[in-house]
DNA sequence: ATAATAAACGTAAATAATACATTTATTGTT
DNA sequence: AACAATAAATGTATTATTTACGTTTATTAT
């Protein structure tokens, strides 16, 4: 969390900016945050949320896929801005603003080798360990935000596989609200949204009868919209 | 909007990072913005949002409230991260990253005087000149923001005198919903809510009945918000 | 044929949102 | 002193939404 030898202060003169990836995915009922052990000095060695400086040439948008496809091998991530952070001290190296990116994974694309390969690694959120700077803080809002958004935008399916069950949507609820919810409620709920599209294939890991599997349907999504409906799930 | 002359055009070798400030106010029913034109090249003499570069001592929320007392002789104004413009063309002068912040100030608290002395000047929100920049842009996601945040946290407030009506509060709401609200519903609302302090006074600016006077009450907001209620109006 | 299991379904009760009409306090006018 | 005018203040019935909760069903393994 601090620099702990001085020699690493350097006078800050130029202005940096940075962009720091909060990644979730969800994995086996958990909802999980993707950090990394910097190999480098400062720091190197602790835990760190994966970022990089925005080169002059690059949109801070793409910065951030950048950051994704160079850490993950992903591309085309959904990816939303989260805030900018600009203590003048928050950096106790550089005079350097991060404009904290989060970014939604679907885990089972991904390729887990690759990712530990960049010295990566998937933390449960609520068993996050220490990260550098203000790291921490950048997670713990990108989760408020998170929860906030997934009431109104259906931004929850982006972090499921693209057929998914009605049960597996229900836990990814469970996991982002930090709560149970009733089984019959939700589907009732969430089915009559009319943006599931129900698919003629079953699911069976995880029950001898099986659960029938499902699609997002994108358009039906921007009608419920214009209809000025509010896409509140739970 | 755009620089017609190319000598404007300087190399971009550096990141700069900037802070633009849209500022709203609430005065005779009307949701306003201050805008002022510039007065230094380039762009010299269009309508452009408020804003600075945010200096190497200083946080970024400090700069905001720097140019907001720049600018309006105003300290301590209620102000909010609204989002980063980083498109890397997005000056066609500078490589220059905005950070946007918006503001809610009282209007009848500050000196009308003061802002038309910097070249400043208040237009209603839904007929804005055209501004520089993607400064349109910005003003379009505070809106937006503001009317999201209005629903979920007592923001509205922060644009009212301390002592207000609920007739002045709920011709606030419709302001910034952008539509009619119900008289009798509005007021059960938001005395449902507990948050608001009656006063022995009454404003009688408006009628002969005069309607009397509330106040916020912090307190009861916070418990509130921990008894996990949501502040919803309208 | 049977046991076991998660998936799927429906209904009643409670709560919240909406629609809508009348009375009241006060002032200025006659 | 009575009256007209005006915005403020109040209540109730209807509809829609949310919550709580128990039973049946499809499938597989034994």
């Amino acid at each position: 969390m601090t620099y702990n030898s001085k020699d690493l202060y350097q006078v800050k003169e130029k202005m940096y900016v940075a962009t720091d990836c909060i990644i979730f995915g969800f994995h086996e009922g958990k909802l999980k945050l993707l950090v990394f052990k910097r190999r480098v000095e400062p720091l190197k060695g602790e835990w760190s949320l994966i970022g990089s400086f925005v080169r002059l040439d690059e949109d801070l948008e793409y910065a951030g896929q950048r950051v994704l496809r160079e850490t993950t091998g992903l591309e085309n991530v959904f990816m939303q801005q989260l805030k900018s952070y600009g203590k003048k001290d928050r950096d106790p190296g550089y005079r350097c603003i991060s404009i904290a990116q989060y970014a939604l994974i679907r885990i089972d694309d991904y390729d887990e080798e690759l990712v530990e390969q960049h010295g990566a690694h998937w933390y449960e959120i609520d068993h996050l360990p220490l990260l550098i700077l203000d790291h921490n803080e950048m997670v713990h809002d990108a989760l408020l935000q998170l929860k906030q958004n997934a009431r109104y935008k259906p931004i929850g399916f982006e972090l499921l596989p693209e057929k998914f069950t009605i049960p597996q949507l229900q836990a990814l609820y469970e996991a982002i609200y930090q709560r149970e919810l009733d089984a019959r409620n939700f589907r009732k709920k969430v089915l009559s949204l009319n943006v599931l599209e129900k698919l003629d294939e079953k699911d069976k890991s995880t029950s001898k009868r099986g659960a029938f599997l499902y699609k997002f349907n994108y358009e039906n999504y921007q009608k419920l919209l214009k209809s000025g409906y509010n896409f509140e799930i739970a």
